[in-house]
RNA sequence: AGGCGCGUAGCUCAGUGGUAGAGCACUUCCUUGACACGGAAGGGGUCGGCAGUUCAAUCCUGCCCGCGCCUACCA
């Protein structure tokens, strides 16, 4: 067996690794296997994306997750795959186009681009899927999906003519978010609303054109005046009251506004207490146009510049509109005031631009019907939230849910699966392309396809048994649906999470998934969100390369605490750095273990605890740390089947580095040689620290596959045991080596030991002096554990002697105890006599020697100090 | 506006109705054959504030202060 280096070196061990076990087929669950399945999806990251923290956050969790089930013998199958993201892939690809070949998509016209993006997509797709690699994700690749796959498309056609049959899905002419520069309707999840920005609100008149006089309105948005239908008042509101019902004159369009009387819209408190009513642009403008039954005027084009119906401003667009309005509005006196305003204003999620309320024919999901079956699942306990508190959260979206606006103005995406007749004007919707109008029977020329794609949640949503297979009745719907646990971030609870609830239940009948685990957002160690402008990215692609993907994993692990709300991880390359240092650490108690390994018999070694330490016949050290790991089997197993990630992870690491590297190996050092090479106690000792130190791989496999991996593979195994880590059982308690005899005695022993230190450390004990120590104890029982264990004692506190006797029986005869330092240890006292180890005299100067510098410091200080000028 | 959550060591965060914990940082000492990416020993906290319940409150209750997140609205 080669000596392993010093220091652990990650990437020469992971890459070969991540081969073999993928050779070797460890990834793949197969359907049919009779075994109890667990189910994992993998949140399909976009096609455009390249890995960064938070999905690192994420698969670290899922891969965590997988492999302890599939070690504890469960069917683990963990689906990977990628999202076409259709906006955010589209406008990669339209940038790229721009900037090499200085085109729009409307240069190359649909079908061209549509090529180009699968183009693109054939150089840079899956690019993320080979990072995942490199994190050690387990992935049932055999089982990749893409959600513009064939089936997958199939699937996403299916469940939209599905909705539409039952009346869930229609078409209808609404006032919808658009994005004047993506061009697309979004739905309302996807509009950001930046709290607080400073505007204006500025005041303006309609003269009444009875010549009375005029109303004064207030707006933050003065260009929306030219698609005004009315202005609203509060009905009982003295100021504006005599005005109802009378009609104003718009300044630029030719146009007669009334002035309308609405109790909803209007708070008199506010501006003016009247209201310009613009119902093509806003929300509240449109419910009151159609309370009111007012017309309703769009004002822009879908590149938000403004059409005919603007009049002299037409061309302009919204913001030029703006400052122009205004401007004509002064030079015809109409202006009449202006304050600034706080407000939010909705952004694209995807291009940040502000978006504009439009009215416009799209495609609707009708969710109420699909809300109320997820609510009662969650409300039954069918689907946990972890934590639980996020069901809250839930809820109050699902009571208050809208209809989900689903048709997109792009080209990349699934295209809405519905034909209009040109003859008959009727729409026929099919699963595939119809050959003549299902209403007048036109012929297929006659029929032209709708221009839009389906939203690219309206393919995610389907995720867990689309990937499966659905619609069809697999093998795989059968075996891993409903999924076991769904691992993601708490941003997409909407998006993502309740969707799929809702298409799970309407589709398949049952819940997608048994547990939603939350996690946290990663964010820089000042807490901002990462981001490539704001250039506070930490690249996990970066860091697996310096220090590993084991020390990345379990630094992630470490900090995976429920995802509280509000809270998030603050990550910094420090905490990689610590998970390294744990990494090296494992590596050299490895080292260790390996280089006393001389003569050591497995299969012996097996046969002598298989009955347990009491026929072994194993010292305490022994007992000791084969207990401990049970223990801190037991507590891993435990945190991570209550989903408390970095508590397992602290076991572990506690266990490793505490309890076996403190404790145990040095304990077995001086164990070592005290006994011969070849002797029964000899093989004792090296059996203590190959099971202690397997059984701690094993443990930390979920967390640090590599690491784990590479040592296990050079420990000794007995004959049959597995080829590899991944495929052993994981650790569960082991009742036959829980010793709380053993613990407690041990436990009584370290204080003991640890007392001896400090007086060392205190009395500036030189390090190589060997000294006397007397125990004192209260009962028999400690009297006989001390006895019994002295010479560890000694060999740990470096003492010559160490004496123990019942408290209050004298020591004197024995001691001078005029010259001891006396500390406890529990209820032990612990005494340690002086004479002649600490030379007083130089123990003097040494201090007085101290004390000079500290003094000449304070002075040097103080004098600094009282200098002004310094101050 | 409503909802959720947070405030504990210098930093990041666990935790509990009964003597307050971890990692990092800090101080002192130590190159001994696993590891200086290490070892040993330490220092450091009125558990945001005030009041209440209790034999006992960091934990429960109320109010206040500070912070974060979400949803809705904002002419």
């Amino acid at each position: 067996m080669a000596e392993l280096p010093k220091t652990y070196e990650p990437s020469a061990i992971e890459s070969r690794w991540y081969a073999e076990w993928m050779a070797r087929g460890y990834f793949h669950a197969d359907a049919s296997a009779p075994k109890a399945p667990f189910a994992i999806v993998i949140p399909p990251p976009n096609v455009t994306g390249s890995l960064h923290m938070g999905h690192a956050l994420g698969q670290t969790i899922e891969d965590i997750f997988t492999r302890w089930r599939r070690m504890a013998a469960y069917n683990a199958m963990w689906l990977p795959g990628t999202d076409h993201a259709g906006i955010a892939t589209q406008m990669v690809v339209e940038r790229e186009l721009k900037a090499k070949e200085g085109k729009s998509r409307h240069d190359l016209g649909r079908v061209e681009f549509e090529k180009r993006i699968w183009d693109w997509r054939g150089r840079m797709g899956d690019r993320i899927l080979d990072q995942l690699k490199t994190l050690g994700c387990s992935l049932d690749w055999q089982r990749t999906t893409f959600t513009m796959d064939p089936p997958y498309s199939a699937a996403v056609i299916e469940a939209f003519v599905r909705l539409h049959e039952e009346g869930l899905i229609y078409r209808a002419k609404r006032l919808i978010n658009w994005c004047p520069s993506c061009r697309t309707a979004l739905s309302d999840l996807e509009v950001d609303y930046d709290e607080g920005v400073q505007g204006e609100l500025y005041e303006f008149a309609y003269p009444l054109a009875d010549g009375s006089g005029e109303i004064v309105v207030a707006t933050t948005r003065p260009e929306t005046m030219l698609g005004d239908t009315a202005v609203a008042v509060h009905p009982d509101d003295p100021r504006h009251q005599s005005k109802i019902g009378k009609t104003l004159e718009h300044p630029f369009v030719d146009r007669d506004i009334p002035v309308i009387a609405d109790a909803i819209l209007v708070d008199p408190k506010f501006g003016t207490g009247a209201v310009k009513v613009t119902p093509a642009h806003d929300l509240n403008d449109f419910e009151t146009g159609q309370r009111h039954k007012l017309p309703m005027i769009s004002i822009f084009d879908e590149a938000g510049i403004v059409n005919a119906e603007g009049g002299e401003f037409a061309g302009l667009d919204r913001f030029k509109a703006r400052k122009a309005v205004k401007a004509r509005l002064k030079e015809l006196r109409l202006e009449r005031g202006s304050k600034l305003h706080l407000h939010a204003v909705g952004h694209c999620q995807r291009c940040e631009t502000v978006v504009e309320p439009m009215l416009s024919t799209q495609w609707f999901v009708k969710m109420e019907p699909l809300a109320k079956p997820a609510i009662e699942a969650v409300e039954q306990g069918k689907t946990k939230f972890v934590p639980e508190s996020w069901s809250k959260t839930f809820f109050h979206w699902m009571y208050n849910i809208r209809d989900w606006c689903i048709s997109r103005q792009l080209w990349w995406g699934h295209r809405i699966p519905v034909w209009y007749c040109s003859k008959c004007k009727e729409m026929t919707v099919a699963r595939a392309t119809p050959n003549f109008c299902g209403h007048c029977g036109a012929g297929g020329d006659a029929l032209a396809q709708d221009e839009d794609v389906l939203d690219t949640w309206f393919s995610s949503w389907l995720w867990p048994f689309a990937t499966l297979g659905w619609p069809n009745e697999t093998r795989e719907l059968k075996t891993f649906y409903p999924t076991t646990v769904l691992d993601t971030g708490y941003d997409i609870l909407f998006f993502w999470v309740a969707r799929m609830m809702m298409a799970g239940l309407h589709f398949m009948k049952k819940v997608p998934f048994r547990t939603v685990y939350l996690h946290t957002m990663v964010t820089d160690d000042k807490g901002e969100k990462m981001s490539k402008v704001k250039g506070n990215t930490i690249d996990p692609v970066d860091v697996i390369q310096q220090h590993g993907a084991d020390a990345l994993r379990f630094a992630l692990a470490w900090l995976t605490t429920p995802a509280a709300q509000g809270k998030n991880i603050k990550f910094s390359i420090s905490n990689v750095e610590d998970a390294r240092r744990f990494a090296n650490k494992i590596w050299n108690s490895a080292r260790f273990v390996q280089m006393n390994l001389e003569g050591y018999d497995a299969d012996r070694f097996a046969d002598q605890v298989a009955d347990g330490p009491d026929r072994a016949e194993l010292d305490l050290p022994e007992r000791w740390i084969l207990s401990r790991v049970q223990r801190a089997a037991e507590e891993v197993d435990t945190a991570l089947e209550e989903y408390r990630i970095s508590d397992a992870a602290q076991a572990a690491y506690h266990f490793v580095w505490n309890e076996l590297c403190d404790w145990y190996i040095e304990l077995a050092k001086t164990g070592l040689q005290r006994a011969a090479p070849g002797t029964e106690a000899r093989l004792k000792i090296q059996g203590a620290l190959v099971t202690a130190l397997e059984t701690a791989m094993r443990l930390l496999h979920p967390f640090m596959p590599f690491i784990t991996e590479e040592i296990w593979q050079q420990l000794p195994k007995g004959s049959g045991a597995p080829q590899s880590i991944m495929i052993t059982l994981y650790p569960v308690r082991d009742v036959r080596f829980y010793d709380d005899a053993s613990e407690s005695s041990m436990a009584l022993v370290q204080k003991v030991i640890v007392a001896i230190r400090a007086i060392r450390g205190e009395k500036n004990i030189p390090g190589p002096a060997r000294i006397t120590v007397l125990l004192a104890v209260t009962d028999d029982y400690k009297k006989t554990i001390l006895e019994g264990y002295k010479q560890i004692i000694a060999e740990q506190g470096r003492c010559s002697e160490v004496r123990v006797r019942r408290s209050g029986a004298s020591f004197s005869g024995e001691f001078s105890l005029d010259n001891t330092a006396m500390l406890m240890a529990g209820d032990v006292e612990v005494m340690v006599p002086l004479d002649g180890l600490v030379d007083a005299d130089a123990e003097r100067d040494k201090l007085h020697k101290e004390l000079g510098k500290v003094k000449t410091d304070c002075d040097y200080l103080t004098k600094k100090l009282s200098n002004a000028k310094f101050v």
